[in-house]
DNA sequence: AAACTCTTCAACCGCTCAGAA
DNA sequence: CTTCTGAGCGGTTGAAGAGTT
């Protein structure tokens, strides 16, 4: 490649902002099926106008079935804090710690309400760096928690990490991050993928323009066995999924989802789905899902 | 009821990192 | 070793809802 830094992805006539109930339904009907290997990839062949990028963040923020919804219990908002001290703003090894919790959602809960806490409670009592955490060394400021130790002596960055990381192990009793997820993790259907090997388009019976022929004419090679194993966990996740947003709360959503639509219904189970009425069994998702997805 | 302000959080952007070639 | 690519991270933004005047 040249100077500079390619885009992501073509950012002409993708969609941005919301994720629509259909653009969810179609990543999570394809991430069920064909896992996601090759993010760059995914939104192309699962047929949406998105970056991978964008459906990467969606899946890992949102639609994840390992996702733990609701309001951040004490435990949690402590151990975010007791986190914090020691790592600084480092979203992700935090969230680490936290199963179902996204390190976008800890950011946003310390970003809304620990720090205007610790803030308010630092401004009650004497101000203290390290009073909200019972930690030998702390660094409150969000930036500054990576090189200076204690008694200010410069360390490399992994060297301090892995200190801290070691004290607060011994403070929680947590070992290592997978550990941790091991315990109470949701068990989610991990498909082991091959984007070279497979015709997407057809799998899916996706009506959606193919660019580049070479990169999907392969078929594709699935482990019928595994299938088996994932099914079920997939319908309880589909099941879940159809719950958590709501699809058909209202009559004017079904009206809308009518109208916005890119790719004709017929042809696109996904969609059609999302045109079924509260009270028409069975989904055709749910049929779909059981004849060409996860059953094949 | 309307206008305005504040808060929340999903999503985007730009950067770094790690692995492959 | 260098270059390239994709994944992941952290900071920031902006739309939408809630609260206040």
């Amino acid at each position: 490649m040249g100077r500079g830094r390619a885009p992501c992805c073509e950012k002409v006539g993708l969609n941005k902002g919301s994720w629509t109930p259909a653009e969810d339904m179609r990543l999570v009907a394809y991430i069920q099926k064909f896992g996601h290997g090759n993010w760059r990839a995914l939104p192309k062949h699962a047929g949406l106008l998105r970056c991978g990028k964008s459906c990467r963040l969606r899946w890992i923020n949102y639609l994840r079935p390992d996702i733990k919804r609701g309001n951040f219990t004490k435990e949690e908002e402590d151990t975010i804090i007791n986190l914090h001290a020691l790592l600084g703003n480092k979203w992700s090894k935090i969230a680490s710690y936290l199963p179902g919790r996204t390190d976008n959602e800890i950011k946003n809960v310390w970003n809304t309400h620990l720090k205007k806490r610790l803030i308010t409670s630092n401004e009650l009592e004497t101000p203290s760096p390290s009073s909200s955490a019972s930690i030998p060394c702390s660094s409150s400021d969000q930036s500054e928690a990576k090189s200076t130790s204690c008694d200010g002596e410069t360390e490399t960055e992994t060297d301090d990490y892995n200190r801290t990381l070691a004290e607060f192990e011994s403070l929680t009793g947590a070992h290592d991050d997978q550990e941790v997820h091991q315990e109470e993790k949701i068990e989610i259907p991990d498909y082991d993928f091959d984007i070279g090997e497979l015709v997407i388009f057809d799998e899916l019976m996706l009506d959606i323009p193919v660019e580049n022929n070479s990169s999907c004419n392969n078929s594709l090679n699935f482990e019928e066995k595994q299938e088996n194993e994932n099914g079920n966990e997939s319908k309880k996740w589909l099941a879940y999924l159809e719950k958590e947003l709501d699809l058909w709360g209202g009559g004017e959503d079904k009206q809308e989802h009518e109208n916005e639509d890119i790719v004709d219904m017929e042809s696109d189970p996904v969609l059609s789905y999302f045109q079924r009425g509260p009270s028409t069994p069975p989904s055709p998702l749910d049929s779909f899902m059981t004849s060409n997805l996860l059953t094949q």
